[in-house]
DNA sequence: TTGTAGGCGTTATCAT
DNA sequence: ATGATAACGCCTACAA
């Protein structure tokens, strides 16, 4: 019964008047006839007609889409990490309270036959307003390439920079200080750290902000006490155990993510210590999963939600052509549970 | 230095054919001479060129897009719920490798003008070719709308019907009866239910499941044992708390949904319970979570990923006019870790 | 094998 | 205040 689709074309039939007319309309101009515009307004709604994005965007050349990169990283299916998942909320909302729907762009099969990974192209390809990236490699030559064109774009805690990018991230040196800062307070001297991948922004500030902390607490940096993880679980196991296997092991580890942070909580587990009367463990992100464990996890939070938030509000006054910081920082919160406690007596 | 965008239009020019031929050349024609092809072909990669989806969808009236919609319930922010993370993944991927990208409707602010959730009208405005509907409510009049309509649907755990529409969902009765049968097997006999919303497929047939199981296992539905839950933390907490405090409380609880599991997980640390020696809890669903949890949850797992993948595959069929079965419905596995042991002695 | 031309649904610029 | 008409970028008969 309902006809398939109402075109504008029809619309000008059925009431009467030209296309143009009915564009304006319907578009809101002033200089329209109220009674016309009433009419035609009152059969569009009849007719439950939806102007065609396609078409619109195609004159307009804005298609009040932004696209979305999410690379996680080999061997982790995208979309994986939790992390993301929390900012991809922040720019959902704010993205549609703007008026902009979201393109989750595959990484995977280019199937209309852009290669691999041409963000450009792809881009290009969907006529997106802008776009927002995360987890990708900012070295990559084609994000290079994404960020140097005129396309608006933001990073989420990737670097980028270019004509119209910038991008967001938390206070992630503040944060691995305060880490630190909070261990060392319950008289921890020996604070060993697992790190993410030093070629990421997160990782590489996370670990200065670790090393500062150390500093300021006047612990020394030790080397066998520094351990490289990439985030996810499995690493920070790893990490952990041979930590832990050490002939001097750490009364206290500070985790990048909290992923690691809960494979450090299994190896200590396995190695037979009571967290947190044997071992203190901090994490970082508090993603849902820190608060149910058992004990809770003590961890730094950073506001998922407000950098998603931050990234879509940062894209969308560019695309607006209005001004926009290069680089959004928020800030972490420590967030104290129950991983956390004095060291046992005599270390 | 790179031009702004590479059109059909130039790339003619530039080779010095018509624009007919530069179109057929690239879509892989086979009418047109080789050294012509090689020469246009080479020409467009040159100069980076893509051709534009919208002028593409307005002539052939396809997108390549699939639509996805998110509702997670009042209250609840969509995309908040991890089980549709996941799913999400196996759609993304599944679409992707099929050259199919995905728009992520928000379902807040309309912005182009579109009522607050008309899903047909926001489907036909962007020209979706198919759409994926999570969490939504199918007595909504609005999805009914959508799905009478002629543009191919599939719903994940909500039972759509209509022209071309089906849905996936884990065989959730059998999940229900899984959970009380591995309780009932070790010996407990006052078993409680925290239940979803009834008016959710998963959470009515998780429930019968429940019922079922009882029943198998020769055990009374005791009415004050039944407890409704909306998936999320808090309700599970409430419920199992009203159930512990109970003059006769159960030995053992299901719950439909991993989150209300880690809620009854509380109550019963509150109560002063240890899990598994004084209480057992089982979940439903086996998000990341549950693993790491102390002890691990046991849980009724669902191939998340894979029903993201069936919807895909399912919709994808849908679209290319090939037949494609109306109800998927995948098994579920019963992961037994640390939260069900026998019932204390005396019970 | 290739060119021509019509049309997809809108917006926008002119006239009128 | 409204009506033509030209784009927008591409595909696809139909002609040549």
């Amino acid at each position: 019964m309902s006809s398939e689709r109402t075109t504008i074309r029809e619309l000008a039939r059925l009431s009467g008047v030209s296309i143009g007319t009915v564009s304006r309309a319907l578009n809101g101009y002033t200089d329209v006839r109220p009674e016309t515009r009433e009419r035609i307004v009152r059969l569009a709604e009849e007719l439950d007609y939806t102007p065609s994005a396609s078409a619109r965007a195609l004159v307009t050349q804005r298609s009040h889409v932004v696209g979305v990169f999410l690379d996680t990283g080999e061997g982790h299916p995208d979309l994986q990490h939790p992390f993301f998942h929390e900012v991809l909320v922040g720019v959902q909302e704010t993205a549609g309270a703007g008026g902009f729907d979201l393109l989750l762009f595959s990484s995977e099969q280019p199937g209309n036959g852009y290669g691999r990974h041409s963000y450009l192209k792809r881009c290009r390809h969907h006529n997106v307003d802008g776009v927002v990236l995360m987890g990708v490699d900012h070295h990559d030559e084609e994000v290079r390439r994404l960020t140097a064109s005129s396309i608006p774009c933001v990073g989420v805690d990737v670097e980028l920079e270019g004509r119209e990018t910038g991008y967001v991230t938390s206070d992630n040196v503040a944060g691995g200080e305060l880490a630190v800062a909070h261990l060392a307070a319950q008289g921890h001297r020996r604070i060993a750290v697992i790190h993410g991948p030093v070629d990421t922004l997160a990782g590489l500030e996370r670990l200065r902000g670790f090393r500062q902390g150390l500093d300021a607490a006047g612990l020394a940096y030790r080397d066998e006490h520094v351990r490289a993880g990439d985030f996810y679980v499995e690493s920070g196991h790893r990490a952990a155990a041979a930590l832990l296997a050490l002939p001097e092991p750490p009364t206290a580890i500070v985790a990048a993510s909290d992923l690691m942070a809960v494979g450090a909580l299994r190896a200590a587990t396995e190695a037979g210590l009571v967290v947190p009367r044997d071992l203190s463990v901090v994490g970082f992100d508090d993603i849902m999963l820190a608060a149910h464990l058992q004990p809770g996890l003590t961890t730094l939070r950073q506001d998922k939600v407000g950098l998603g938030t931050a990234a879509a509000q940062a894209l969308m006054h560019r695309v607006a052509g209005v001004e926009a910081p290069d680089v959004v920082k928020l800030p972490v919160d420590l967030v104290v549970r129950g991983t956390t406690a004095p060291p046992p007596a005599g270390t």
